[in-house]
DNA sequence: ATGGTATTGTTATTGTCAATAACCATCCGC
DNA sequence: GCGGATGGTTATTGACAATAACAATACCAT
């Protein structure tokens, strides 16, 4: 039987998005982080000031699943929160976390190149236009 | 603060079908099927001789996943199974299935019309071919 | 300054999809 | 006929996301 969904983009980009991330989440799962908590500490940079909900709105990620999310990340001691007022608290890498940023970031480099790798030339420089097109409303 | 992930081609990735699938549901959820059901409904075609665990293959679903998933099509009265032997059974579409399989065909075109639409003309053709070389071995 | 509105953080729950391990019955090749 | 592969199943777990509700605080317009 051949595979009739193979010429549908929706289904092609859904196949391409789980053998990637399986793939990454295995490569992050040897410096013990999951694909999220992974893009949160390459968000979270020297700036100071980043509050939890603001890295939400950027990452698309809930306010109410940031919680759990951020929770493991102090858990972990990679993170700290600190208070800006009454409500708001920045959210900053401690020392730990700034390590373990460049080892996640390494890790992301290196993967993404393999990715990459595995592209035709002739397609490569289109699949991020064309990817960012499909999420983005600019 | 701007989002330094956005040229990373997994978080681009994921990002995507994120979005993609979160539509996709959303217009699947108006005939009562979730993604993963209507792509089996999808690849049942004619043939009254597929077995669970060639969909599976295929749709890269764990057998073991496909159980409660093609349970919930039988208890819908989409599909019915047939013994093949005393190990196998085949998973064939019932009147309804066929109907709700053209449904879902329309819906799905539709939708794909739509993603295409939005990626520029100058890339979109670009992407299934580079889709494809991120999960398939071939 | 105050009163209404928006925002932040949180709890709790649910849904969708996927991975793993174990098990039994059956098929298939030698 | 036997041993290994395969099909179907149960049960459990994990990752990520969506929804609803709530209290406290900040913000803004009058």
């Amino acid at each position: 039987m051949t595979d009739v969904l193979r010429h549908r983009p929706g289904y092609t980009l859904r196949r391409a998005a789980n053998a990637m991330m399986g793939e990454l989440a295995r490569r992050l799962g040897t410096i013990d982080l999951r694909i999220a908590e992974a893009s949160v500490l390459l968000l979270v940079d020297q700036r100071q000031d980043t509050t939890a909900s603001e890295i939400g709105r950027i990452l698309d990620i809930q306010r109410a699943n940031m919680v759990p999310l951020l929770g493991r990340l102090v858990e972990a001691g990679l993170i700290e929160r600190r208070p800006i007022d009454g409500k708001s608290q920045a959210v900053l890498l401690t020392a730990l976390g700034l390590q373990r940023r460049a080892q996640a970031d390494a890790i992301t480099a290196q993967f993404e190149d393999d990715l990459m790798a595995r592209i035709d030339p002739a397609h490569r420089d289109h699949l991020i236009p064309a990817l960012s097109a499909l999420w983005q409303e600019n």
